[in-house]
DNA sequence: CATGAATGAGATTTCATTCAT
DNA sequence: GATGAATGAAATCTCATTCAT
């Protein structure tokens, strides 16, 4: 029992330092960041970072990694089975929007990470394109979006939101772009893809 | 004369300092690349870096802004009157192809760079939206695009190519990912927008 | 009876601690070997060492007092009462070669240890010149090694196997020196002092 | 003339470094001098120690090499060509003398270092040895010194010199060993060696 | 008494910027 | 105007030591 008092205690600390990192990182850049902000935010000491974390490249790749299960978890719950391409487009979007800025830091900067962090950001893009790439081939078939090749078409949809997400401060300077612009970049991609009858 | 000989000089050597500047912001990213590598770069001493641009961000601001113009004018150049769609993708396409590095730079960091960058940087792109707006609204009218918001079909496009560029790395590890994919996005994008008839 | 069983088991852990120690000091060095890994090495949390022992020069002092103990009473045993000079070199190798590292570590760093760590150092070095100083006395009159001072004989001799312990590495790549080197530095030395008669 | 003004300044910066590491690596030891107390005690910024010497380790090469050149010229000019292993000997002890703390830092910590520093340490020490093998080879044949083998002859004087450094705090509290012993310790070594006739 | 997570002082190294030449 | 040596403010990481459990 007292043991499991301080594993409980050293679990709080470790996630208070990822739940600063995710959000110093998303603040300020995932190379820019600095430990010691990290630290500072989750009210711990520089040092403490570091007995958790044993290089800043390491916390990183943790925090990807977590956001990474997170997100695949919440947009595992979103997407129901038997939903349509409208229904895993807003599911999509809603999942990210929780992490919207990290997710646009990964954006920006996933390209740049080591190996395993950019590991884990593709296995992340891999998640969502899995439910759209399904969905799009029954549609197909069911003619309801027209035939293609479903590589262009999901990177048509994830550049479109890659890009607003980018430039989120010129489409939604004060709040989530996500939220503001959701509905009518889907019916936007909606129409585009829809089949011809 | 003596004088007139003397700004000959301070002038080329501002040049060359952009230009090495140009290239060690591609290469190196615009907020990791020293201004002692770009100095030797340009076969220039560190100091004279700093004599021409005070500081960094004011030379990084100067080239983003030569970098503008240069586009714009290129653009300007391969964008003829009478051409359609098809003709203002490749054009853009090309314009960018030249400066790719640059661009793609220029996307990923863009938006955090000073206030006078964000700007050229914006202006930029509207120089793009520009000629892409005018187009569409001529072809909308001909019904050889189906009607939508002009906005959202730009922002189709950037996005699509900015995803690209981006993931250049996936997409086209060694060489450009313009020259290997421009066809099929323009084919893609085209497809996506044709009107019905 | 609880109190007793609890104090072995202090004495113990002390114990395992001063071992491990001892280890730890010879193979990094007593200056940087970390209380951490002594810690490690005695199957002990960190903190235990510090509890045994308020600071980690404490320790030290401690572990080089028990060095010196022990290398005494081996000195002792081995150094026979009715034994030449020969035997008493033969000794003393003998006697350091058992913890020929941590002896060597003591030679390069004991000069800037505590005060006490250095007292007990010296006092090492003492039980060893005393032996020593004994028998080239007796065997002067003997004339079976030439008069001269007892003190310089001493540290000749001294000086000669600390340059072979010193630069092991060298002398002895893989191995002990002393094992390698013992009879020829004896022999050596012996040849030097003995009596001309 | 502009251009080698500013060049001797830089020379004359590196020098002050360099002076200032080998006081500083005398002082506190080659491994645990900072370079932060070196800028100080060179008088300047601890940038500039890193603008001249790219690493911590790399100064203490230069430094460990320029005291190699120093020595070896300094016996080169001691040591005359018809001298003695009497003259030999005091060349040596002279030739120490005026870097002593330093070469005891190097005996000491010698082992430890860099593959090029151990390097130029060894090359120091072969200076000394080729000296005064080539002179005992001499009196070997005059009989001046009894004949054994060269290496032996060496290694016990280097041994007892380096053990009267090492040991120096004990054998003179306040200031150089060498001065006080060098008489004795030649006296008794050629005593040692001395040929019998 | 033992534990080990947390601490924080300090060490090396980087790099935009300054300024004497 | 050009030069490049000097500057010094960070930033990451280490490790002896403390103290709540």
């Amino acid at each position: 029992m007292t043991r499991s008092k301080r594993q409980l205690q050293k679990h709080q600390t470790r996630q208070q330092i990822i739940e600063a990192a995710l959000h110093q990182f998303a603040k300020d850049g995932l190379t820019v960041a600095r430990t010691s902000d990290i630290a500072t935010s989750a009210n711990v000491s520089h040092g403490t970072v570091f007995s958790h974390f044993p290089t800043r490249e390491l916390l990183l790749d943790t925090v990807i990694e977590e956001f990474g299960m997170r997100l695949a978890k919440r947009l595992h719950e979103l997407v129901g089975d038997h939903c349509g391409m409208k229904d895993v487009l807003f599911a999509h979007i809603r999942g990210i929007r929780e992490y919207e800025a990290f997710y646009t830091r990964l954006i920006l900067e996933g390209r740049f990470l080591s190996e395993s962090s950019r590991h884990s950001f593709i296995m992340i893009q891999s998640t969502i394109s899995f439910h759209m790439i399904q969905i799009a081939e029954k549609e197909m078939k069911n003619n309801k979006i027209c035939s293609q090749p479903v590589e262009l078409l999901f990177n048509t949809w994830i550049g479109l939101i890659h890009h607003y997400l980018i430039n989120g401060d010129l489409f939604a300077p004060d709040g989530s772009v996500l939220e503001r612009y959701s509905e009518q970049l889907i019916d936007h991609y909606l129409n585009l893809i829809k089949g011809e009858y």
